[in-house]
DNA sequence: AAGCGGATCGTCT
DNA sequence: GACGATCCGCTTG
């Protein structure tokens, strides 16, 4: 902090795992299914009062833009999802059911609308704030993120605090990084809850984690 | 173990 | 005015 000579990473918040490197803005440029098949097995880095909440991103579902009926692009911009028509790499939070948050990671180029629904993750530090902000006992670490709304709840993460958050920025309070785990495997299914689309396999899990929002 | 309905409100028709 | 990229608790088997 006090010191510039040092070498080593220039954020305000050294990483826990102190080999991780944030994602950068080209990461997110694929197309959503390329870049949700990339984010497995990444973690999401969130900062609270000084406290850092950190999990592996074991679940993800891609969205494309205008040829996707299912996604919220598919009619246009609106005021609602204007930042999915944005840059790639920032956060588009929306609210579902009167009571959740899903997070989604935009990606594509300016202009073009893909990005991709976290929707769950394994908890790896911070997991008392985590069962706090939950509302549930500390005892049960497979309830704390298994699902978009719950890892949003988990995180703190609502539209207001964190829609359109830079997910590249080191210094921010909510942002990826790449800690150099690689899943051994990955699976694709059908993506969960919607009603149009409904068969098409754009849903990508860590086989047999025991974090998937659910099982195989 | 699986299925059902209630909670609750921003967004778009 | 209807619905939804969800979650939880209760019921049934």
């Amino acid at each position: 902090m006090e010191h510039h000579q040092n070498p080593q990473p220039q954020y305000q918040h050294a990483l826990l795992t102190p080999l991780a490197t944030p994602l950068q803005r080209d990461f997110f440029l694929p197309a959503p299914d390329r870049v949700a098949r990339a984010l497995l097995g990444k973690l999401i880095v969130r900062i609270l009062d000084g406290e850092q909440l950190t999990g592996r991103i074991v679940e993800t579902e891609a969205y494309f833009g205008l040829d996707d009926p299912a996604a919220h692009a598919y009619a246009g911009e609106t005021a609602r999802n204007r930042i999915l028509f944005g840059p790639p790499g920032h956060a588009y939070v929306y609210f579902i059911y009167g009571m959740h948050y899903c997070l989604n990671a935009s990606c594509e180029p300016s202009g073009h609308a893909g990005c991709v629904l976290i929707r769950a993750l394994e908890p790896l530090s911070g997991l008392a704030t985590m069962a706090r902000l939950r509302r549930q006992p500390a005892s049960r670490p497979h309830l704390l993120t298994s699902g978009p709304g719950k890892l949003c709840q988990a995180l703190a993460i609502t539209r207001a605090d964190s829609n359109g958050s830079d997910l590249t920025d080191p210094n921010a309070s909510l942002f990826f990084a790449d800690d150099g785990f690689r899943p051994a495997q990955i699976a694709v299914t059908p993506r969960i809850g919607i009603s149009k689309a409904a068969d098409h396999p754009a849903r990508f899990v860590i086989p047999h984690s025991k974090f998937l929002s659910r099982a195989l």
